[in-house]
DNA sequence: CTAATGACCATTA
DNA sequence: ATAATGGCCATTA
């Protein structure tokens, strides 16, 4: 079953263009749940349709995070999609997309 | 209903 | 830099 909270998320994922990377966070806030970043992960952990490109979510500090058929599948496919990922990282203010608020501060 | 579970996050040590 | 901690919240048992 699809819940309300998962569409919305869905709705979001959709839309992050190839190439490039959104946050839990970042996601969570689109959705007017800014303090939902764990839950988003949950509802993307049971992802399954192929157009909610859930590869492109990472963690706000550009960290990978998980993915339910592994982190080295995620990272291929991140690479394969031209995302450089430097010491299990990415520059979230090169590829981040819809991601603005906080982590660029640091 | 309560309790446990994480593809998370910020803070602290 | 790493590790532990407490908080967060939708979902599931």
């Amino acid at each position: 079953m699809i819940t309300p909270f998962q569409r919305k998320v869905y709705n979001v994922v959709k839309k992050i263009p190839h190439g490039r990377v959104s946050t839990y966070r970042a996601v969570a806030r689109a959705i007017g749940k800014p303090r939902a970043a764990r839950a988003v992960g949950g509802a993307l952990n049971k992802n399954l349709f192929r157009s909610v490109p859930c590869h492109r979510v990472v963690r706000s500090d550009g960290l990978i995070g998980g993915y339910a058929r592994g982190v080295r599948s995620k990272i291929g496919i991140l690479q394969g999609e031209g995302v450089e990922i430097i010491r299990g990282r990415v520059d979230l203010a090169r590829f981040g997309f819809l991601w603005r608020e906080t982590q660029f501060l640091k």
